[in-house]
DNA sequence: CTTGGCACTCGGTAAAATCGAGTGCCAGAG
DNA sequence: CTCTGGCACTCGATTTTACCGAGTGCCAAG
């Protein structure tokens, strides 16, 4: 157990095992479990005092007089940064997900969606997948598709297997003549191109087509920005298991539903340099009773898309982080696999770079 | 109010008062209650009875000796059939029903999954959208896109919008230039044809491009063939506002996100001619205690698709079968709107034909 | 057949009693 | 000064008891 900065090591060696007990039992931790607990040699009157301060500094508190102790969010942040082991996944788990990953192939919608059941699955939390934006990938082909009169859709089919669209507006009748026009100067102009710079050469002198080329090519630029425009949400049953306020899961389940908050709130968490945000942390009200654990999904380096678990403060965070951070890591590579796939020149696929991101807070 | 087949005029008010005001307290409803609703003109003890016949032949229960009465789901069955009241939706929500069509446009997948979202909206339950096939909608371009080595995805765009898509497996290594050939091939074959009437006229000469092609066109039929990947789930919260028991909110929500369980059991109810699948009805043990309101989404009579409103069974169906007949109704004339914009000749816009559907059971 | 009256039931709520995990404090030992 | 065992005390949870009243079933009179 490693000396902490702000805690001699005999109250966090008390605070450690009153997070993990309560993680394992729900139930407020009274001193003399904690005397009874491994690594503790100490007197449950010695440990009562410890709690005394320990809850004047803000890790713990009494639920009421004469109960145990629960610890805050400050309790379990304090723990997650310097108590809990690094965890680890179970060999049972890492076979789930080195199966998974071999086994999972091609589109990149489904790859999402079964990514976020298998992390639910590995947790039993609930679980959000936020695709990283599409900026590095190569164009393997774009086209405009006319819909109604004034509609039409742009189709981008990504060398990563992610196909995107987005309808546009157009300001005025385009008769299918020149959309097919304005389409395949697109395609020229993407295909095998990075999806973040594609430009359009020169005008092509015909005006209707130059129109809708550029908003076609705006539409383009929105689509490597933009995160991609749908989060995948796997296992939101869970959260009901894991709360029995049915208030609280009515409304940890109406946030999950709105996907920006979700965006940005993971965005947020990665921002702050954090892997995990407890109660309060990330100032969403709705989540206050959660905690959410985030990893990157870096593909080369650029990081954009992120993994999450959503469950209750009192989760199991060393394996709510192992899990995230390994399902993150293998989706990255996995991206970046089949980002360039198809370009000109197929790159050597080295054996995956194992760079195990091992820096705490 | 109708006469009746199997319950005389009276007990069937008695009936009918029950169940209305059961959905509007959640409390067992006692004979004097009964005795002041409205039509209802005999003394509680009467009614008492009348109660006592109808609980014997299983239009309702007590929860206990000296407990009011509940309906069971016979009684909400023979209420839906017979009592209930047309039922129409409310000015503002019609409104809101008109403006979402008006206004949303163009994508398909953004289309359903808002659409879940408005009847969730409308109706406060949990709602299911469930695309029709695609069999009827005319191609507007497929092609192939190489992945991994052995991965090809075929991306079919329609004239309504959709975008389809899958990962095919490739018995051998492919060269990029055989899968080129083979899009081509195939988008010749199908451009303009209806998804599910596209076959490929003859061999090319080139095994390799011949099997490529074979592999896609299979792959296209399933595409055709099969409703739609994915359903759309709007509003799972109400979910838990709707039960109280945080166990039912659970299992509920675990069968939801069984798509593959959601789609066959809205089937199963359209295919049975029913619009309310009520308590085990539907023999889906785990929503024993929902009720769900289907309608059908029909495209040029072509039925294929669903709407569907998961709630507790003591829901206010009146409300929900409008809601979801109208929504149903409109999102079908949606999808037949824009089904073959843009084949050759576009087709005149009639003014939507009203078609009223009013069949009960 | 309907109705008012009446005795009876029984779940839900409230008040009272009990239990026990857990606390704070303290005096004595190390 | 720190640790420990002992002890009185607290207070939520659980059980017990009492009570209320909505609601029932039954019946005799209209």
């Amino acid at each position: 157990m490693p000396d902490t900065q702000d805690l001699d090591r005999r109250k966090a060696a008390i605070l450690e095992a009153v997070v993990t007990e309560y993680i394992g039992t729900a139930q407020p931790v009274g001193s003399h479990h904690v005397a009874r607990a491994a690594g503790i040699n100490v007197s449950s009157a010695t440990i009562r005092s410890e709690m005394v301060a320990l809850e004047r500094e803000g890790y713990l508190v009494q639920p009421h007089t004469s109960a145990g102790r629960v610890p805050t969010d400050k309790g379990y942040r304090f723990f997650v940064d310097q108590l809990a082991e690094p965890g680890v996944l179970g060999p049972a788990q890492r076979h789930k997900v080195s199966r998974f990953f071999e086994q999972v192939h091609g589109e990149m919608e489904e790859l999402l969606e079964r990514t976020s059941g298998l992390l639910s699955d590995l947790t039993s939390y609930a679980s959000v997948v936020v695709p990283p934006s599409h900026d590095a990938a190569v164009v393997r082909s774009v086209q405009l598709v006319g819909l109604g009169a004034r509609v039409a859709l742009l189709v981008a089919v990504l060398a990563d297997g992610a196909v995107e669209k987005r309808a546009i507006e157009l300001p005025e009748e385009v008769p299918d003549e020149v959309l097919a026009v304005a389409s395949g100067r697109l395609q020229a102009a993407a295909q095998g191109h990075p999806l973040g710079s594609v430009h359009i050469a020169e005008p092509s002198g015909d005006a209707a087509v130059d129109r809708v080329v550029s908003l076609a090519e705006s539409a383009l630029g929105d689509l490597a920005g933009e995160a991609h425009d749908r989060i995948f949400v796997g296992g939101p049953s869970r959260l009901a298991a894991a709360f029995d306020a049915v208030d609280t899961v009515r409304a940890v389940l109406a946030t999950l539903e709105q996907q920006l908050v979700v965006v940005s709130l993971l965005r947020d968490v990665l921002e702050r340099g954090l892997s995990v945000a407890i109660g309060t942390e990330h100032g969403y009200e709705p989540l206050s009773a959660c905690a959410v654990v985030v990893a990157p999904v870096s593909v080369d380096g650029q990081l954009g898309g992120a993994v999450g678990l959503v469950g209750p403060t009192r989760m199991n965070y060393p394996q709510a982080l192992a899990a995230a951070r390994v399902v993150g890591e293998q989706l990255g590579d996995r991206l970046r696999a089949t980002l360039d796939a198809g370009s000109s020149a197929r790159p050597v696929r080295e054996t995956r770079p194992r760079r195990r991101a091992r820096g705490r807070r």
